[in-house]
DNA sequence: GCGTAATCTAATCAACA
DNA sequence: TGTTGATTAGATTACGC
């Protein structure tokens, strides 16, 4: 998965974060933090943000990396029997309880981020970090929230394609984990209405799939 | 129970030594 | 050119209403 074409990532993600280079005293306590514990719970992630003075979203970039390239614990991709005695990697070390608190956003925060969205569903770092100081939320927020803002517009969209696919079980039948695009081959008579990008697939392949 | 924010992996882009 | 921070897509988990 990942990206389209890089020339047409490149035309839509413009205003990249800079780079952040940690110096070598931060690298050497992050490594150490990971070494103890590569799934920091929200608290952990915090303090070592202000241990080595760094924002707390680049700190989870770097676990995210981290894990990924050190071949750390790979998350099953299956869901694990609950009947088994083993719990994931993840269950095993971080207590699913450290989370940020839910951030509920208010209906003019909401108009706000949609609007952003409607106009640029890409936006650059000073977009974000703009939106962000209007809205009065951290700028990791805005780049979490801005991919979500489509959703309850593509539910429905989903659940219209759904019922569409559902007139033809020929089509259901082959549909698991299969992306927009590949709807959008199928029932090309959808094309103007299916977002092509960000949308949640989950239950809902897992519906189509069934031909419920 | 449902909707959705938070967080995860995987793939990829891209800056920098 | 290799390393690694940043971004994107999609899947999963868990919390607030």
């Amino acid at each position: 998965m990942g990206q389209d074409s890089p020339s047409d990532k490149t035309m839509v993600t413009k205003g990249r974060r800079s780079r952040t280079s940690f110096t070598e005293e931060q690298l050497e306590i992050l490594v150490q933090a990971f070494s103890q514990n590569p799934y920091p719970g929200y608290t952990a992630k915090q303090r070592l943000a202000v241990e080595i003075n760094a924002e707390e979203s680049r700190i989870q970039i770097w676990f995210q990396n981290r894990r990924a390239r050190h071949g750390f614990l790979k998350r099953p991709k299956k869901k694990l029997d609950p009947s088994k005695d083993h719990a994931s990697p993840k269950e095993k070390i971080q207590d699913g309880r450290d989370r940020r608190c839910r951030t509920s956003y208010t209906s003019s925060q909401l108009q706000t981020l949609k609007n952003a969205f409607t106009e640029n569903p890409y936006p650059g770092i000073d977009s974000r970090e703009q939106l962000a100081e209007k809205i009065g939320v951290p700028e990791s927020r805005v780049q979490l929230f801005l991919p979500e803002t489509g959703m309850a517009q593509k539910d429905q969209e989903m659940k219209n394609i759904q019922e569409k696919t559902n007139q033809n079980t020929h089509i259901a039948g082959n549909f698991e984990y299969k992306s927009v695009l590949d709807l959008k081959l199928y029932l090309s008579e959808t094309e103007d209405t299916v977002a092509t990008q960000h949308v949640t697939f989950s239950k809902r392949s897992a519906v189509v799939a069934s031909g419920v």
